[in-house]
This record gives structure tokens, sequence and C-alpha cells, in this order.
DNA sequence: ATTGGGCATTGACCAAAGTCAATTCTGATT
DNA sequence: AATCAGAATTGACTTTGGTCAATGCCCAAT
């Protein structure tokens, strides 16, 4: 994976580029493994190499919120730049990950210098903010399943028009997690959602012989419709 | 009510900020009033100079998610420039408002010109962001009692420590959709609330003689605590 | 091939919030 | 002061999702 073909770091100058990749290094974590704290003091951002990272905070109890879910080539921690230089999640691998860690001074520098390069990292930004005022809409007007059956076609080729095969990309119990759920609930919801669109499920492999169905009982509580075009444009 | 001394527009140059006070328009409208739709092909951007403005999307029955209530000195619509020019939300006066207009296309400009400005609007958009974020926690991990009262602790001086007194800053209808609950369970809810903590209520008024027992209450079921340090440091 | 641990499922029950309908309250207007 | 419309409350009931406990399943390590 090379660092300049990731969708944060488009636009980013030559020098910063190369001074980024002097600096960087790969971390290899195990399962489980903690990245950093929310609060902690940040000088690094982070990328996935490999794996998955998930953000979260807890209350004094320690009772989660998970935040997000993070895959192959997105960034994370890299806000703190604009927080006081302070983390506002916990990090940890929920697998084995490989995560290249990189010096947010050099993103500030950047920041600071190459116009462009803000501009594409405002676009980045209202992009996810979009991404989390949908998900507020959708635990507003969705129930579980569809929640669930929205999630599902994140994970198909948007262009695609016919037959679907998914392979969840992490456990469903996680899932469950990042959709605001309890893994039994996720797991009656994941049935009923099966019974209410005629999608085939065998473990963590789903396939949809006919997606419409799905997209009528999930899109139909949502302000926008599946492609989803208002948050495709951006990315 | 003077532009350049807005949140939003903070390190905006002279030119700038001279260029948009001859654009503005002030806009009076009445309750009900529609400024934009979900969509929209947006030219400007908006200030709230007095009254209070809803921020919604809806489904095609017409049923609304709730995304935010901006009163004075807020802006909206400016994410439209890095989201192709398309307002992602319908924007409403709930009340009588007087609203400033202005051109999308100079703030633009700006931002791809002057850094300090992106530096700053980044810092803007990333506690937004964070702000987003607590939402969905609060949903997460915090009843519909709980979050009132987090609502109500924001509406009292974060440094003030002694009692307070909070005057409802529009219909509970509203708060209760900005908080993702029926009219009926926020009735209900702010009665727990008051059984649990003492505060009390009087119609839109309510005074808190302690304010410790419901942060108590409230912050025990969130990652952060009152008075929330961790956003306030942005602000 | 066997074992063991974690993930997933299922059942029974509970609690929280939503729905629908009926009043009551409040404040603006006449 | 009387009226009226919209907001707020309250009651009765339903629905959804959470909780707790038991069991089943899958896969990695032996």
């Amino acid at each position: 994976m090379d660092i300049k073909n990731l969708s944060l770091l488009k636009d980013g100058s030559e020098t910063f580029l190369t001074a980024l990749g002097k600096q960087a290094h790969v971390l290899k974590c195990e399962k489980g493994k903690i990245l950093f704290l929310h609060e902690d003091t940040a000088e690094y951002f982070y990328i996935v190499k490999s794996g998955w990272i998930k953000l979260f905070r807890e209350t004094l109890d320690g009772t989660q919120s998970v935040n997000d879910i993070l895959g192959k080539g997105n960034a994370f921690g890299e806000t703190a730049l604009f927080e006081n230089n302070v983390y506002p999640y916990s990090a940890e691998a929920v697998e084995a990950s490989e995560i290249i860690s990189l010096p947010l001074k050099l993103l500030k520098e950047e920041l600071e210098h190459n116009n462009k390069f803000s501009m594409h990292v405002m676009r980045h930004m209202a992009h996810q903010r979009h991404q989390k005022d949908m998900e507020i809409e959708h635990r507003d007007l969705q129930n579980a399943p569809q929640r669930i059956g929205c999630f599902l076609l994140n994970l198909i080729d948007r262009d695609a028009h016919g037959a679907a095969k998914i392979d969840l990309p992490y456990d469903k119990t996680l899932i469950a997690s990042k959709l605001g759920m309890q893994p039994e609930t996720f797991s009656r919801a994941l049935s009923k959602l099966k019974e209410k669109t005629g999608i085939h499920i065998k473990g963590s492999h789903i396939e949809l012989y006919d997606p419409k169905q799905l997209i009528e009982y999930c899109c139909s509580h949502c302000s926008s419709e599946f492609p989803c075009k208002d948050l495709l444009a951006q990315k």
C-alpha cells in the first residue's frame, strides 16, 4: 500500500508525502492491542494498512459506545490536530492489524501551507460529518432490521444491479455495536430481515438475489435511497 | 450583530469580510418559512441573526428527522461548498427569524486563499463532528431522562457552580425532536428527571438548586462529564 | 480427530419508548 | 374577559429492543 493513494492524503505535496514516508512506522498489532486512549495527548495519526480498528469511548463503569470500525486505507486520530492535540476516542485493534503511524506535526504544517490540500481535507471532513448525520437519522427512522439491511447495502458494489454476494467484514457482535444494538438483537433482526426481504444467510456469507426488495425495505425509512448518491459524490 | 464576530468567520481577512458585508442580505422569515430543501442547489450560506432554524431531512412519506436547531450566531448551509453545491438538509424557520444570506462563492475563494482561515474552519468542523459523535454516544448510553438532563446542563453557564435557572429556548416538542424522542416521551421523561434529580419545573422555566445531582444522574452514563471540557476547548 | 473458547443463537422475560386518544393548559387574539 | 388553536400532559396499550441464562456452533490449536 502506498501512502500517496490514500483518500485523505490526496493533494498532498510531493515534499510532504516524501517527508511522511520517511517518518512512517508500521505497527504490527495483535488483536486487543490498544493504540491510544480517549483524552491521550496526540502526537501521531494513523492509517490502517490491514486489519480492523475499533474507535470507541467508555463511561467510568466501562460501558462502551463504538464510534466506528475502520479497515484498510482509513485514517484515524488526525482530528486531534484540531482538538488541542487530544484524541477524541480510544482505538483498539479488533483483530491482528498493521497500522502506519505518522507525525501529526507534518500534517499540520502541510495544512498550514498547502491550500489545495486543506480544501481536500475539508471536503473529506464534510463527507464524514454527513455520514455521521446519516447514522443519527438511521437511528431516528430505521428499526434494527432496516439498519442492518442498510449496512449490507453499503457492502455491495454500488454499480452492480443484479444479485450480490457479501462476506461480512468482521464479527456480527462488532457490526451490532457499530449499529448501536445488542448482539442478541442483531441476531434476531437479521432473521427478520431475511424473512422480510428474502436474503440468504449462511454464517457470515450473505447472498442478495434481489437487492431491490432489500432497498425497498430499508431505504423507504431513510431520506436518501440506495445507492445514496448524495453521500457518494464526494468520495 | 456584526458578521466579524461570528465564530465561523473568525480569521477571515478584511477584504473578505468587507465583501461579505456588501453582499449580505437580511431575510425576515415568518414561522414555517422554508429557506431551502434537502438536495437543492446551493448558492448561499446563512447565519441566524435572530429566531430559530430547524435543519432536517425527511423520507418520502414525510417522516422527519431533525438534524439540529440553530439560534443566534450559528451558520448553516456552508458545508454545501464541499458537497457538490447541494444542501445536505432542509432548513425551516420554527419561529419568526432574521437570517443573513451570504454567497458561498466568497467563502470558497477565501478558503482557497487564506490558510489561517481554512485552519479555523477545520477546527470548527472538527468540533461539530465531535458534537455529533457525542449525540450518537448519548443515544447509545443514555436513556430519555438523561438526554434531557444533558440538554439542560448545556444551557447553563458552564462556570457557575451553584444553583441555576433555565428558560427553555424553544418548544418542548422541538427539544424532543432534537433529542430523538416523541413529545409524549419527553413529557414523561422530564417528570422522571424531576423525580430523580430534584429539579423544579414550571412550564418552560426550570430551576436547578443542586446541579450536582443532575450531573451525577446524566454524566455517569457518558464518556465525558459536565462541563465537558473536551468539547469546550475548541469553542 | 478432539478439544476448548469465543461467537452466535434462542427462549423467556422485562423495561423503555412509541402510539393513539382524550383532556388540560397556555398564551395570543379578539 | 372570552375564545381558540396549538402545545403539553396523561392514560391505556403496543411494540421494540434489552437482559439474562442456556445452548449450539465454528474454528483454531493441539
